[in-house]
DNA sequence: GCCTTTTTGGCACGCTCATGCTAAATCCAT
DNA sequence: ATGGATTTAGCATGAGCGTGCCAAAAAGGC
């Protein structure tokens, strides 16, 4: 019997190669030889674990969507078995979409990368749609539930406040990818905290 | 004497061919070749307009920036002299940034897609700061304007407030652009109705 | 130590793009 | 009409890309 390897850590390596190199040059920086040479692999080893060259930009897409949304989902978990102050979860658990640390800001310039090539490429549309949809739906099932604890008032039209807060975690996580000098950390902390219902 | 033409119009002209076919498919489209059929020209014609590509793309970007500024321009001179009811003057001028008609959201893609590249293009970061700067003085100066005024508490932290604003402008525009069916122009204004001060 | 499969490396092809250079076409004041 | 600059068109070149194809290399259970 041949040689015994798990096919789905080399392609979650190499897409994570992708990432690092999306953030530093954009996607069309994502050249097989970019790949590679981050990964530290042969053109050659890459193109026998992705069949395509867009194969490999959907997996590192999707995978790059799926962590976000693992990393939330812990956070939301601890907010349905909310003991503590509501509030604090809250926005903990919006506040991890946004990019405070350096990880997450790696990750959310690829994201927005991806997401913005995703208008034009249609076969990055159906992850970009996906996370947001999620975001989106995350947020009115939160504030739905605040209404139904009476934390909210029941006057507030959840479609409006939904898009209003998913639209400000959206152009907070893009100002500190594109101007992080003017937009620190504790500025996007404090802007969320002053935009909660 | 020779032909009398005003190169100006011309590179205006090509430049909103450019920004048409960013729009249609992204920065990476804005080939020469596809430029040039968008703008009925040949090739060498609008090599004979700008010495490189990078020129031609800088100029476009430039010029879009500046359409935007001007038409903000004359709400912020409607503002300054404002005899009828403020608050509306404030929405109205916040939401020319909005992509709330075809021409605006065909302006706000083109400009997201420079503005993301400008990430990793050093020749458009120029153009985006200069932008991304424009917007947030403007709303500092209209907040510290509504102090004075003693229509906003002075307890307000305007840097905070001008960032939270311009991060939702920038979040709203970039889901009109990104996922239009789900945030039809009524939306947008609602959301950023709700979110003044 | 061998054998089959996995993994890697390399070559060649076709495509698209920007660009340098040159020649043709166009145009208008004279 | 015509001269001389403007404007357009075309060709050649070189670089970078993805990909098809094939062969070398490694690797571990037998």
């Amino acid at each position: 019997m041949p040689k015994i390897v798990v096919p789905e850590d080399r392609r979650t390596a190499v897409s994570e190669a992708v990432v690092r190199v999306v953030r530093r040059g954009g996607v069309e920086a994502a050249t097989l030889g970019n790949v590679a040479k981050e990964a530290g692999l042969a053109i050659g080893s890459i193109r026998h674990y992705f069949a395509d060259h867009e194969a490999m930009m959907i997996f590192t897409m999707d995978q790059l969507g799926r962590r976000i949304g693992e990393r939330v989902a812990v956070r939301a978990d601890r907010l349905l078995a909310a003991d503590t102050d509501r509030r604090t979860l809250v926005e903990d658990l919006l506040a991890e979409f946004l990019p405070l640390d350096d990880d997450r800001r790696d990750e959310a310039v690829a994201w927005l990368a991806f997401t913005v090539a995703a208008r034009t490429r249609p076969a990055f549309r159906a992850s970009a749609d996906a996370q947001h949809q999620y975001l989106r739906d995350l947020i009115t099932r939160i504030l739905r539930e605040a209404v139904a604890l009476g934390r909210l008032s029941e006057e507030l039209d959840l479609t409006v406040e939904a898009v209003r807060l998913s639209a400000l975690l959206d152009g907070l996580t893009m100002q500190a990818v594109l101007y992080p000098e003017s937009t620190p950390p504790e500025l996007l902390r404090d802007a969320l905290r002053r935009s909660l219902p």
